[in-house]
DNA sequence: TTAGATGTGTACTATGTAGTACACATGACA
DNA sequence: TGTCATGTGTACTACATAGTACACATCTAA
């Protein structure tokens, strides 16, 4: 993702990103890489930012879940493992028109 | 939860249950009253299948998410993220009339 | 009244997480 | 052609996680 930043915009080497991101260069270099564990939730985050990117999704390539989701989660344990388990094999399309059928107050 | 299992039977002490579960007595006496961190997951599911409760429900106690459900959500991160925001305010029974439409395959 | 089981305090440890610090070869470019 | 930024290798570290091991006072049932 920096990568493609990059060939617009010389701003997005490693070196920049990683002071603006608030890590060491090579810290940043060996993430890319897959050198290391993936960052913290917090660094996640600023990294998404700063390449404007989703924050859930780049959680998601860490393997991690957002804390805010955990928690909602956490309040309702049964009923969300339930409805998670439930969706688990639905076709995207599905999932998205549920999601705007609550929205628009259908429930 | 230990406790009112042992009130009827005395194979629940903490000692006994330990032994059962793999660890050492004088950790899950801590765990019960919270002088330490919550246990793994792994330990937590043979906590949960020991007593009888449900493995969501002892996770959610230590602030975590069953691995399975963590992953179902990192497959995909979009959908799922909006869809747990959305539903994050609904009461339960609106949830559980949910999970029961699309589990009747209504969708 | 004593032998065994019980709950818990203290001390220790191995592994994982989340990075920093510095050095170095390479490449661009003025 | 020398300077400066770039990407990356190596070494190290602080703190968290997930426990073990043993000792001890207490309680209890025969």
């Amino acid at each position: 993702m920096r990568e493609r930043l990059r060939r617009g915009d010389p701003k997005f080497s490693v070196r920049q990103v990683a002071v603006r991101v608030g890590v060491e260069p090579a810290y940043l270099s060996k993430i890319e890489r897959d050198q290391v564990a993936p960052p913290s939730e917090a660094t996640i985050r600023r990294l998404a930012e700063e390449l404007s990117e989703d924050p859930d999704v780049l959680l998601a390539l860490a393997g991690k879940v957002s804390s805010d989701l955990r928690q909602i989660i956490v309040g309702r344990p049964k009923l969300f493992a339930d409805l998670l388990r439930e969706l688990r094999t639905l076709p995207d399309h599905a999932i998205v028109r549920l999601v705007r059928e609550v929205r628009d107050g259908d429930w």
